[in-house]
DNA sequence: TTGAAAGCGGTACCAG
DNA sequence: CTGGTACCGCTTTCAA
């Protein structure tokens, strides 16, 4: 309440207008030009020069507005498009992202999709705002639209298997991780070893990778895959979803590991898609009175939880922040014009042991 | 490159120059002002032009452009603030505001410190935005810097009980949810609750009157309060951390609570500032081997993660979803100009019994 | 109701 | 190396 004295000097500091950088030019009494020049680090200024504008510019405070830089040249802005913020795994690639970051003068904003808006929104959005670049996770938007962006701003994607050529791809080797797991519960003595996760939907994602890699090697080694697909929830439901609690199981990964648990003979092991279905699937097992040695679960991504002790879940760390500094590293060269060419790189996935996955009992 | 096809027509879709305000008006054969009336839905333009315009623009594909929209008017940008994403509390929060902006023109950046950046510099960032409201958390910003950021653009803060008058305030009812905790463990039969929690620095903030709280209630009681700060990290040997790994217990959180535990005689609760505290005094009770009989744990938040049936954590929940909706509907009031004063409100807290909080076992 | 024109605050080009 | 100046795309008076 700082309202009852009716001058506050502490409150008044209320410019009419903002400094800008022709008030700089002014006090330093050189040209807009030169002004820009200084505050881009651009070539072609004395010392002199960048000397009496710095001193003005920190006289005045001036700050320059990122709209009317992205009206002429770049809006020092990179856009990071992922579906969602509840999932730590994506937190980890924004750390990651965020502190190569931080030792240039561009921003990241954050875009995720919140339920509502598809990815392809965010990336119309972030395009809207002129975005001198963008990392996207985009797991369901279609090639040919992804190819398309890539064409009208440098493009990182995440979790894409495309061997694009207008953007650049960062993966972990799902089919080796895939592979990690399998093995790992093979070598435990599991032979019925399910699978729940979102139905395969595009071809090169990188869930759709660990599911074929799931059923090859099943088949490989002389066993029945057996897949629980969790229904896909449309948009339409998921609006509200926000002002809900986040809490309880996911209603369609329930069914799902209800599904897989209610057949006979029942799956001793099951492989989530990733770790947050892993986190759910738990719930069920648990909720059902099933322990490790019942069913043993094993998730992907590698999720800060996993290696708490009452959590301690098996899972394939993806290294999140190594990919989201890769991402963003190869973003810079394609702004910075260093390269045009497309590359695609891939980060080794690791098995992490932990405590849900154990042999099965000797039942049967 | 699309280079190695010669002419892709699916991928040669890269206009010279993007579609313009200026476009649109010469194919409806009318004035930009027109155009720019009817994208703004203003007042003023008949249910003709408002037809030919509509009928244009989506001839064209025509859509604005953020950064040429801020420079005049306004920038349809709101700004959400907060400490860092890897706190579920925080992103349910975010949920709370995008589910309630689903419905607008506007769009929300969310712009986390990250670590290298504090709260100040990313509010400075949003205004060099030139949003037009701004949601933050800023638990360690100066009272005045806020005042003066609420008078150059509207500002609801979360988490701060300051009776400010140039912005809003949202909270929970920290004393009340404290009283919650204290009551259910002294109920329990706990005599030696300690509480851990960073230092206190913002008097305001909700983590001071939980503490304060605490102390209070803890004396009115008749009983010692405990209490273990947890070392500051500064901002310095924060750079880097998005590379290292989520994991592990934060080195500052661990010394505290092994503090705790080594004093005599052991406290047989523990009262966690919010729920990541908790989950990391968690690690370090487990790893002592010490189960919610030898030391009860209680959080304050309510993150997903807390009802899991593996984790089952005792926590207050403070409807994060319901705080970012009213933030974001009180920011709506301003923007919009329905309202000029400031009101601050209060979610009620609730307790959520979990496992982790348990009688003490009868020694002593 | 409609449109002409003057900017908003930077950047880029080009002449000095 | 320096500075004048024409813009970028949209909004906003203000006349017509």
């Amino acid at each position: 309440m700082t309202g009852s004295t009716p001058a506050d000097p502490s409150v008044a500091r209320t410019p009419g207008r903002k400094v800008s950088l022709r008030d700089v030019a002014a006090t330093a009494g050189v040209s807009p030009a030169a002004v820009s020049k200084v505050i881009r680090n651009a070539y072609g200024v004395s010392p002199g020069m960048r000397e009496r504008v710095q001193a003005a510019i920190d006289e005045l405070g001036y700050r320059p507005r990122f709209a009317a830089r992205a009206m002429r040249g770049s809006s020092f802005t990179i856009g990071l498009e992922l579906p969602e913020l509840s999932n730590d795994f994506f937190t980890q690639i924004v750390g990651g992202v965020a502190t190569v970051l931080a030792d240039t003068p561009y921003h990241l904003i954050v875009a995720p999709g919140l339920g509502y808006l598809s990815a392809e929104a965010v990336l119309d959005s972030l395009i809207d705002r002129q975005v001198d670049g963008i990392i996207a996770l985009a797991s369901k938007v279609p090639l040919e639209r992804l190819e398309q962006v890539g064409t009208q701003v440098p493009l990182i994607l995440l979790g894409r298997h495309e061997a694009s050529v207008s953007f650049d791809t960062v993966n972990s080797d799902d089919v080796a991780g895939t592979r990690l797991v399998l093995d790992h519960l093979l070598g435990l003595g599991h032979t019925r070893i399910a699978h729940v996760t979102l139905r395969p939907w595009i071809a090169t994602a990188s869930q759709t990778l660990r599911h074929d890699t799931y059923v090859t090697h099943m088949e490989r080694a002389g066993l029945e895959p057996q897949v629980s697909y969790v229904r896909l929830v449309e948009d339409s439901e998921r609006v509200g979803a926000g002002t809900d609690s986040h809490r309880g199981v996911d209603r369609d990964v329930g069914e799902a590991v209800a599904e897989l648990l209610s057949r006979s003979p029942r799956p001793t092991a099951i492989f989530a898609g990733h770790d947050m279905l892993a986190l759910d699937t738990l719930r069920v097992t648990r909720a059902a009175g099933l322990g490790p040695h019942e069913v043993a679960v094993v998730g992907y991504d590698g999720v800060a939880i996993a290696d708490h002790p009452l959590v301690d879940l098996t899972t394939i760390d993806q290294s999140g922040p190594t990919m989201g500094a890769t991402a963003i590293r190869l973003l810079m060269e394609r702004i910075l014009g260093d390269r045009s060419t497309a590359v695609h790189e891939e980060v080794g996935p690791a098995l992490r042991l932990g405590r849900t996955s154990a042999p099965p009992v000797a039942t049967s």
